[in-house]
DNA sequence: TCTCTTATTTTCCTCTGTCAATGAAAGAAG
DNA sequence: CTTCTTTCATTGACAGAGGAAAATAAGAGA
């Protein structure tokens, strides 16, 4: 979305200045002929692109000090190092729930500085958009301690999300249709506002920063009060044509399973979602647990019905990322969510189902595991306002 | 792979060249003006790019015949349609199934010409290699009478193939591991060879010459012996990085189902694989039927046990789709495959199924189907033969 | 100090695709 | 019948992106 007021643009007019940037942001410092080697591009071009990003002090050449004399090859002159500044500029990211908002400043290199979070109290999309515009006030009042601008906002939402538009089409929690919440929040805020689906920003924030960095073609599966999946394919994240994607949560895992929410049986949600999981430990063990923590404790003191609850849980998951590895044979899928505290009840059900119900060599996916903490999520919608700011047009 | 001998090369170095070629190779007799605004060129470029096509003899310029008064607008001078001179060289497909070998001549267009087929005695690579060699020289005999050469031989083998470098990694029918089958096959058909993988192959036709034209996101999703899936994201098949995608077979759709012969149960396979339902029909049916024609005569006749069964896999069908259009969010599916001689049986439980298990605006992907004879297998063959051809170094 | 090796920069240079101007070929208006 | 209007197509000048090769830089070792 346009930002209501002229706001500092990125010196990167070329893809392969884009691409540069980009390449030195996920991998870290590198010497110029790295980054050529990488990027696919000859020096000279590394050379003359990086200059700009370095005079507008985005990227900075490290001294030759050889930090880590065991990478330095002995032979030939000794390379310098070029990297982002991370304190060059900061972002704010900001996750919407149905009942509470997550904020995140990030500098240039998405690690958070300040967090902060208000409850919600009402839905309705002006009410929503104060408590946001609240939210980026505090962190903006925040930001001027650092002495760099803040050069965007990111805000993710579950549901149906058209990112280029920047409208929510559809979300269930807070019951919006068809909300142009980044125009609003642009103006509201004064900053230029990307809107994105809440596990898409996580895979983005993976594919930039995170344990994505550099491959073509991962999942992003997270476990918590949803089961959500965020696809890269062909070095892009999956955004469906419809703003549908990676609705991995009500893929029927077994039909004769729990019944769901959603009106079926068996739905991977019904398996492996926190409520779910909390109602599904209350009937087997009948103990009145009513949240995850305790659903949780119950099974790590050992009660057999609470750990099967768990172990099925983690069976359904395994099996969702094996039809996932099945249909795009990815290189790694990352798990994650707030729903891995409790991955030790079933971590060995995700790997053994996976195993059993991956095809040929898309067992040879890896698995990995992300904890995540809630902030995280804010973390994501920052990840997006940077990849909307580093590749402005295009 | 590299031709054993120089061949004509495709005169489009740019990558706008190419693309502009594939616009008008998939969306017909285009103006130029069209060209440009469709493949987001300017008319210069578009005009500087034709040129060499035409002298090439690969574009034809109609006169400008009104061949279809009704969409020429009344205002401006009259437009110059493009389109490509289908006639101008042909190409060679080929299947190779556990016990056939499928061949066809197709026309720049992938316009089958000729069709040929080969029952297959030994599986061995070389055994193969020779039938291939026989096959593709019967329709090089052929291609003869055309007088145009023959510029490419595509090979389409089910498992898991690794284009770019033309090996088959794995071949259950076959029983091949590690087959360098473009380089042999180049070096005894004296043609430069595409190999792919055969549901992909398809896909490549569906995407530059059938429903898939045009459209960035969609899947292919085939009914047969097998149930296999194509997949087109951004724009691009998904290879997966290990060669594997579109395993929808072995989706597992009910893990109360019938065994699969994978070892588990309730794959999409065991429900609506070819021999799975004869199984299914002769259980269900009592009746000795041994093939599909048997079983669909069976179905069609009325019996109850046998309609029951067909219905079963459209719902499974339906299933499996569903979980596709909920992981991509593709615009379409199109569902092909031998197995549509049984659509009439299924094609309420698919759709249905497909319905209920689509998540949000995932329903709002449209299902088509196409029928398709073996011979298509082989036509997708040469689509990616032409594929390569036309886009020989990017 | 000289040589060897690799990193980086500089200096052309090619080449692609755009821009703006121009020519063409209708039908419409007068 | 002439002149306008509109859209298609072509041309030539041009910007500017990225590559190749040569020049320069900076250490290690002889």
């Amino acid at each position: 979305m346009p930002p209501p007021f002229p706001v500092e643009a990125f010196p990167a007019r070329t893809p392969a200045a884009s691409q540069i940037f980009t390449t030195v942001l996920s991998h870290g410092p590198l010497t110029r002929a790295d980054v050529a080697r990488r990027a696919g591009l000859s020096a000279a071009a590394v050379t003359k692109a990086v200059r700009p990003l370095i005079e507008a002090g985005y990227l900075v050449e490290d001294a030759v000090e050889d930090a880590g004399t065991e990478t330095r090859p002995a032979l030939g002159r000794p390379a310098n190092l070029v990297r982002v500044d991370a304190g060059r500029a900061l972002f704010i990211g900001v996750k919407i729930t149905g009942d509470e908002i997550f904020g995140v400043l990030t500098d240039l290199c998405c690690r958070i500085r300040v967090a902060r979070n208000f409850p919600l109290t009402a839905r309705a999309p002006g009410a929503v958009l104060a408590s946001v515009a609240e939210l980026a006030g505090e962190l903006l009042t925040e930001a001027d301690g650092f002495g760099v601008p803040v050069l965007g906002c990111g805000i993710a939402v579950s549901g149906e999300v058209d990112r280029a538009e920047g409208a929510v089409r559809y979300s269930p929690f807070l019951d919006w249709r068809d909300v142009p919440l980044a125009e609003l929040a642009a103006m509201t805020t004064g900053l230029p506002v990307t809107v994105d689906n809440d596990v898409r920003a996580l895979t983005v924030a993976e594919q930039w920063f995170g344990a994505g960095a550099g491959l073509s073609d991962f999942a992003v599966v997270t476990v918590g009060a949803g089961i959500g999946c965020g696809l890269v394919v062909h070095g892009r994240v999956v955004s469906g044509v419809h703003g549908v994607a990676g609705e991995i949560g009500h893929v029927v895992v077994d039909p004769a399973g729990p019944p769901c929410h959603c009106g079926r049986r068996g739905c991977l949600q019904a398996f492996a979602g926190d409520a779910e999981i909390v109602a599904r430990v209350r009937e087997a063990t009948g103990t009145p647990v009513t949240d995850s923590a305790g659903a949780l404790a119950l099974a790590h003191a050992g009660h057999p019905g609470a750990r099967e609850v768990y172990a099925r849980a983690g069976e359904a998951i395994g099996r969702g990322i094996a039809t996932v590895a099945n249909l795009l044979g990815p290189e790694r899928v990352i798990i994650s969510g707030e729903g891995l505290a409790a991955y030790d009840l079933f971590a060995g059900q995700i790997r053994d189902a996976f195993t059993a119900a991956a095809f040929g060599s898309a067992a040879r996916c890896e698995l990995l595991t992300r904890p995540l903490s809630f902030d995280e999520w804010a973390r994501g919608a920052a990840a997006t306002a940077i990849g909307s700011f580093v590749r402005a047009d295009r």
